[in-house]
DNA sequence: TGTTCAGATATGTATATACGTCTATGGCAT
DNA sequence: ATGCCATAGACGTATATACATATCTGAACA
């Protein structure tokens, strides 16, 4: 229906250029990118031209790009990532609203290579897997979390359950897709209304608003955090 | 219990600067910020990094440009804002997946003040206003709508419902605050669940995944699109 | 009185250039 | 072999400059 018309500006162009040839298959997942300067040589526009597209492309999840090593193709959302993201409560008392929260259930899980990778741990390593409701005023929000905490004491499980700062968190929720600008909004479903045993399934209904501030995509398996200790290794071809 | 620190990089001190400006209220909502070159003169940065800052906290949603007009601080999010989106249809049909639809009503309004400036359109003209169900191969998405179409006709009601392309579509939903990049995710609640009669609510807890495309906000009375007839007049405080 | 048009102003884009920072690599000394 | 270090490569930021585009204003004009 609607035509793929070429951009006006030559960063758009340059987006395009680059994504016409991921659509394509010429440049695979995890394939690694030209270089900004290959670029200005291939195309002949300035570097910060070809940085802007590049930027642009990153916030939108196409690719993945690290000082000192290079860009390339991210994977497509499979709708599951995990996002470093800011912690919820933080969020909600920042913006006014009272925080509460529950401890659904908490268990200890080995890290997989994943998770190594992601939190810069060895795997093996004990990370804590929670579910947890936490409350802005009294509008329920469940969230699964990964995370790992050398401070973490088994009693706060029937207490009301503030993450401490220094932990870096990993949420598995929906994830990015080609977007300019985020929101993210939850609903509570028909589960959790079970889980909280609400009666007044209409008291579900009012939307429960979080917003991102930090969605880079930590790529499963194929790249780590800038200052890891974990090389990339072969993964990638040059 | 986090301090505010100060950006390591100049773009980041700008927004930070302006940022603080608005926070401690001495630019209020609707007010015109100085210009780029005023900035550049004030702070003693390049125009290219005010002006990298302010196209970041336009992404943001602090604040509103318009070319040939000026910067303005925006309204703070309610969390219901206007957005422009592009045809939800078409965004599944694109991604490869079987889009089917049901109206589940369907009315006319009259366009009070905010709606014909989101229009263009004048005070008291008749809008479509829609509450439709979108289905992304089996995955119900409820979408509530108010558009304005000359070529729409009441049969349609009964059948599926493809919106066409050349209507203007206002999406009311939870609107954006502070964020880099956008995702947004709808679960399916307990009242879509009634309203879909559907007697397995497992069901519906797969996530629905939509993404932004344009997520311009359209400030209600404040501001008016580019291209619009209408004059901005005496709104603003310079 | 209403219209047109030129200029001023403000933002949008593009380039060339320079320097900073991070990472990977390969050589050298231990 | 192991560790240290210099270097090259790649991305991040900042500036100065120029031109393009959109909007508003006010003066000239019919």
């Amino acid at each position: 229906m609607s035509d793929t018309i070429r951009p006006p500006t030559r960063y758009g162009q340059v987006k395009q250029y680059i994504l016409d040839r991921i659509q394509s298959g010429e440049w695979e997942v995890g394939c690694r990118l030209p270089s900004e300067s290959a670029f200005v040589e291939t195309l002949g526009v300035s570097r910060m031209t070809v940085h802007r597209a590049l930027r642009e492309l990153t916030s939108e999840g196409v690719v993945t790009r690290a000082q000192g090593v290079g860009t390339f193709v991210s994977a497509p959302s499979t709708g599951a990532e995990l996002l470093e993201l800011r912690d919820i409560a933080d969020d909600i008392v920042a913006s006014g609203h009272i925080h509460r929260s529950r401890i659904v259930s908490l268990d200890t899980i080995r890290a997989d290579m994943d998770l190594a990778i992601a939190f810069d741990q060895r795997p093996g390593t004990r990370l804590f897997h929670s579910v947890i409701v936490h409350y802005e005023d009294d509008i329920p929000l469940q969230v699964e979390e990964r995370f790992v905490s050398p401070h973490f004491a088994p009693d706060y499980l029937d207490q009301d359950f503030s993450i401490a700062h220094p932990h870096r968190h990993l949420y598995r929720i929906a994830g990015p897709e080609e977007v300019e600008h985020v929101v993210f909004a939850i609903t509570p479903t028909a589960h959790i209304c079970d889980l909280l045993e609400l009666d007044a399934p209409e008291a579900c209904l009012q939307l429960v608003r979080r917003t991102w501030v930090d969605s880079r995509v930590v790529m499963k398996g194929i790249f780590t955090y800038p200052g890891s200790r974990y090389s990339l290794g072969g993964r990638y071809r040059p």
